[in-house]
DNA sequence: TTGTACGCGTTATCAG
DNA sequence: CTGATAACGCGTACAA
């Protein structure tokens, strides 16, 4: 109960001056250990810990950094939030969680409240590609990283995944497996890394030869896109692959396909985007990109790190690549249909080439 | 870039004084509206955000929580932290994140780290039954709430489910279906939650004379899951239904069965614990406990925001009625097992009774 | 090692 | 009753 105590009363309790408890707490002079110690404990005795808002007021260090997502709800952005969680704790910082959900106004407005805690640091997946947090971020000098979602425009520190060839890779996959009739599950249009996983099969598919691929936008809720997949399902030829753009979709696209009665990979065949235990767990499992979250954390982290210890970087954008599981969602329906040895013959775990590269 | 401005840059531009400013912004005392216009304007021309540091440190106040949970990675509690962070928008309210990675040493030193952010409030899943950051808690006189695991002795605001009654109604329900001879398959029953659960079928099945049944620990994470649930499964008399009883379980015991071919519900029945999308979107779909996370988060914060409001309430525990959620991966083996008219018909979707009761 | 000014809003006090 | 002035909260940084 009762008032917390402050560092005078620490001070007191170890019969030396405020400044030299701020100076062993923090150890930034050298102390004579025996002081240090007596310090120590009295600090201890008390459960003291320093006030951040004092610390920070005088010094200006926060070690806090907001991070923003279009919704905490998606396992996607939950798992970045883990890892970027886990990133900063290693380097004693404490992060500051705020969903947008998916709205551009509240994105703006979550970044104006979050600049009111000065951190350290931003890390923002914007919510749309209007990245509408921007011009604040901008205007207030604190350094950040945007993930996920690129900026338009300008560059920023962003680290982004190979969606076009990630898409491509998939698109190789079907067509070696045979498969020439495909529908292609997005969420929204609206962002560009959903366009270029759109596009990176359509170009694969255009550039052998092959039908281009039928295209429907299901949204980024669960229920609307069962029910807009089941939709289309009943009012079109069926393909004979799916490839679900994004986790959600691909949850939608296996809940409208078990609801219709469907069978993967029997009646048609399945690729997902996004990886999770689930699509591994269930049978059949599924074929699905996964994104290396963890290094997208890692460097995320790595790169707000310089920033904020001062580094005067170029703005730079990571891409990284992902990788191609093959499960058994997705059956051979009939001959190859990539030319030449270009792809003849995939392994079963392939990896998507391509390295980071400049923006 | 540059600095940030203060009130004071705010005040001469708008030709008043910081404490009028300061009026103004918090809306504390009544201003002339043509000043509280100007004094508007020249805040949001220069972008003004007040700084909380400054402000907390003479106001005492600062409309942040700290949430502290066992792990980011599990969705039951990235879902809670998700529904917690909007309820607490909606108050104003932002949220520090940290997660203990199921450690009670870090839960400790997690808990004393944020004390320095001198939160109005901690909302807190305990690692372990331990709880070891609640002396430090106690101490420090700042409300708080535990969520999904029950501290122990002493009471505190507690927001629970009711764990026994959830899992006498999975008992009832396997045996309506004529199920004798079931598994459970429990993460560890190191926590008071998990061992409620495993006691409540247990109940049942003793109760009504059969057979009781097997208990296997399958630990946290989901490999390690699916491991432990394989080999128990290679080397025990196959059981007719298993009952996980928590979302990793679930999924290690899907997984376990797709890699030993042993379909659901055909060959074995399952019941999960916790409701997730890919159990409803799955075939079969999951016959699952569903937990109600948005109710939970909602009395949490509610009963949180009385106490930092200064309520002085005596300390209670809630325990929520779970729902059972009956669907496609339980099967009946034989005539119902249940006696008398007790529990002869069981609705499709059946509702664990009880209502929310004092500690 | 310590005294002390300082950072920036807030609040109590005072003047108009 | 409105608005200004000044003290204050609690660590930190710099001079002593």
């Amino acid at each position: 109960m009762g008032k917390r105590p402050t560092m005078s009363d620490v001070a007191r309790l170890a019969g030396v001056s405020p400044a030299t408890v701020s100076n062993v707490l923090g150890n930034r002079k050298p102390v004579e250990p025996a002081l240090a110690e007596r310090v120590q404990k009295a600090a201890s005795d008390l459960d003291y810990q320093v006030d951040r808002a004092a610390s920070r007021l005088r010094s200006g260090k926060t070690n806090v950094v907001a991070v923003v997502v279009p919704s905490l709800e998606n396992p996607f952005f939950a798992s970045l939030v883990a890892s970027i969680e886990m990133e900063a704790q290693k380097d004693n910082y404490d992060i500051i969680v705020s969903s947008t959900n998916e709205s551009d106004a509240a994105e703006h407005s979550r970044v104006s409240a979050l600049l009111s805690w000065r951190p350290s640091g931003f890390v923002v997946v914007p919510t749309s590609d209007r990245f509408s947090g921007r011009h604040l971020l901008d205007r207030s000098g604190i350094p950040y990283v945007v993930v996920d979602r690129a900026p338009p425009d300008q560059p920023a520190d962003t680290v982004l995944v190979q969606n076009t060839q990630a898409a491509e890779a998939v698109g190789e996959h079907l067509l070696d497996y045979g498969h020439r009739e495909i529908l292609v599950a997005a969420s929204s249009l609206d962002l560009l890394n959903i366009r270029e996983r759109s596009e990176g099969v359509r170009g694969t598919y255009e550039r052998l030869g092959q039908p281009l691929p039928s295209l429907v936008e299901v949204g980024g809720d669960f229920e609307t896109a069962t029910e807009s997949l089941r939709l289309w399902l009943l009012t079109h030829k069926r393909p004979s692959a799916i490839f679900a753009l994004t986790n959600v979709a691909t949850l939608g696209v296996v809940a409208a396909l078990s609801r219709l009665s469907i069978r993967v990979p029997a009646d048609v065949s399945l690729v997902g985007f996004d990886d999770y235990a689930w699509m591994r767990a269930m049978t059949p499992s599924i074929t699905a990109v996964r994104q290396p979250l963890i290094e997208m954390s890692k460097l995320a982290w790595q790169r707000l790190r310089s920033r904020i210890q001062g580094a005067d970087l170029p703005a730079r954008q990571f891409k990284l690549q992902c990788h191609l599981d093959i499960r058994q969602s997705t059956k051979i329906v009939g001959p190859s249909l990539v030319q030449g040895g270009k792809v003849g013959l995939l392994p079963l775990s392939k990896t998507v080439k391509a390295k980071r590269n400049r923006s």
